[in-house]
DNA sequence: TCTGTCGTCATCCTTTCGGGTGATTTTGGC
DNA sequence: GCCAAAATCACCCGAAAGGATGACGACAGA
């Protein structure tokens, strides 16, 4: 971080000796702090989208998964994993819906689910279409995304 | 981060009030290149670095801490979820298509994953067929699914 | 019986994905 | 510096996914 003020700062002292002494070598004054301005401009706006994006760093956030406890030893939690219900119907998704979900967590295209279901492949649209308006998500990746920060999917 | 930007536009702002001041007050305008340039320059920085932060989005990378349950009290029971690297070689996957993968996973669409990289869609779609292709996997939620079972995804 | 929810299916249309191919540029190791 | 691997980008094309809308039967509960 420091590393990078410095350096963005010494690029500014030396553009800024740049200028003084084209100013007093050749007396181009003139007209000539439009031209100056505009490269000043360009250049510190590069200068400043990098170092905005030098400065981003990765936001990260963590999400707590519980391991059960039987008989004092730990069962991991994807063996105990157990879909929260309540979320589910909180958010209004219904059984079949999610089921729809499962499935399409599990990697299957529509046309396979609607095989696995029996049922059609436009009754599997319209599910999946219906679970990603509740889970508010736009493609099928995001919704097993969504589905597990909700705590519907392993 | 939001502090940087902050001192960045106050020193803007103070900087055009002073410049306004001096101009009205005593005509100053001979040799305040150097403070137009200062100011065109701080201007720029401070949008560049907001473009800069714009372009970025929301940078995330969710960590799954997993947690035992003793007696009504949280333990710890496996640190951060680190990718396996050797599987990750083994499958011949290189880094940045597994970057491609993890953002997959995330829920983004080819197009957001791009922006997010600064790369064409193209480039996206290239990775992204590759590393399908090492995964054995049809469709992007499959290449998830399998990402998870391999032990490079959490 | 009427109403609301759920599950089912369809059609039309747009967007996104994914496969295939070829090419250029960057990079890392020797 | 040279070479191979990696990363980048483009174009075409078909398949899959997704949005919007409408419809119809089953069933539960007021």
């Amino acid at each position: 971080m420091k590393r990078h003020v410095l350096i963005y700062g010494l690029i500014g002292g030396i553009l800024i000796s740049v200028l003084k002494w084209t100013e007093y070598r050749f007396l181009v004054i003139e007209h000539s702090f439009e031209i100056y301005g505009g490269l000043i401009a360009a250049t510190f706006a590069v200068l400043g989208i990098w170092l905005g994006l030098k400065l981003t760093g990765t936001r990260q956030r963590v999400i707590v998964k519980q391991v059960s406890v039987v008989k004092g030893v730990s069962v991991p939690a994807s063996e105990t994993f157990v879909p929260d219900e309540r979320k589910r119907e909180d958010l209004g998704i219904t059984r079949r819906e999610f089921e729809i979900l499962e499935l399409i967590a599990q990697g299957l295209s529509n046309r396979e689910i609607a095989g696995k279901l029996y049922v059609s492949e436009n009754t599997v649209k319209t599910h999946s279409s219906r679970v990603f308006d509740k889970l508010g998500a736009k493609r099928r990746t995001q919704a097993v995304q969504l589905g597990k920060e909700f705590g519907l999917l392993p």
